[in-house]
DNA sequence: CAAGTTACCTGACGGC
DNA sequence: TGCCGTCAGGTAACTT
């Protein structure tokens, strides 16, 4: 699925063409995602409503409308949107249509179905942080993703820390492609247990994750297998992985070669002789 | 409680 | 060609 960076890149790609618009239709194709599409709610609170913001919060997409409700999307591992006219054929695994006011449509194609939709209003909405993202961590931008935090939380625990940041409740957004790529970066070893990590390696962490994500969203995110951005483009950061993927291939820093193994169940790539 | 495993679903790919 | 096993960006409900 498309992690922080793709998501940011939808998001910067859908919000000019929604905000100011008014939606009206919804039509579903019946097919539950990860979670049922909460059609009946999203036709009520948001048909006739104009769409005033657009914003991500960890892999979430929000789509907020001029009463309030909040429209939240989740694209799994293979969800996507991208805009259409009312006359183009629907494709397959098109699960959910969005009709707007100038005559498009934005549709949620997921071939995998691993994604999710939500409608939040009321407190839920006006309270977002300490209701839907109640156990969601801090975003790997914000100030509140400090050495000191991750240090207290890391405390007397042995979890090897490519699972620590892939947790959501720990930092949000950063999944197991930028994982691998800015433990890589920081030279850390992702099998490496929490608590023996000092303050200054998780600053440089820290610092080596915002890097990586940010040239990832400059670079449009990153195209595995099926990602392209609401253009239709296909974002290009794959080009920059120094780790991911590359098993066997030589490290780009030193001679050894790449090593693949399963951490949490997640391929993990890394090279033996820079990660410690 | 922490950490590991499994399930959800479809499609692509490699081996035979 | 086709069948089968394996793998894939996420998340949460399980189990240990």
């Amino acid at each position: 699925m498309p992690e922080l960076p793709e998501v940011e890149v939808i998001c910067r790609g859908i919000r000019p063409h929604l905000l100011g618009r008014s939606i009206e239709k919804i039509s579903h194709n019946g097919k539950m995602l990860r979670l049922p599409v909460p059609v009946d709610a999203m036709r009520l609170h948001l048909v006739g409503r104009e769409i005033v913001e657009v914003k991500r919060r960890a892999k979430y997409l929000q789509i907020i409308a001029d009463n309030g409700t909040i429209l939240i999307i989740h694209l799994g591992m293979t969800g996507n949107l991208s805009f259409f006219g009312p006359d183009t054929p629907p494709a397959r695994h098109d699960h959910v249509h969005l009709l707007l006011d100038n005559d498009l449509e934005l549709r949620y194609n997921d071939t995998r179905r691993f994604g999710s939709l939500h409608i939040l209003t009321g407190h839920e909405a006006e309270d977002i942080e300490t209701t839907f993202f109640s156990t969601t961590g801090p975003e790997p931008f914000s100030t509140a993703f400090s050495p000191e935090y991750l240090v207290n939380l890391a405390r007397g625990r042995v979890m090897p820390v490519k699972s620590f940041l892939m947790t959501n409740q720990i930092v949000a957004g950063v999944g197991n492609i930028y994982a691998n790529e800015s433990l890589f970066q920081a030279a850390i070893s992702p099998q490496r247990p929490i608590s023996t990590i000092s303050r200054t390696s998780w600053q440089h962490l820290i610092t080596c994750i915002r890097q990586i994500l940010s040239q990832a969203i400059e670079c449009g995110g990153s195209t595995i297998s099926d990602f392209v951005n609401v253009s239709k483009e296909s974002g290009y950061f794959q080009m920059n992985f120094q780790v991911y993927g590359r098993k066997g291939q030589p490290c780009k820093r030193c001679i050894a070669e790449i090593n693949k193994s399963q951490i949490g169940g997640r391929a993990s790539y890394y090279c033996p002789k820079c990660q410690k």
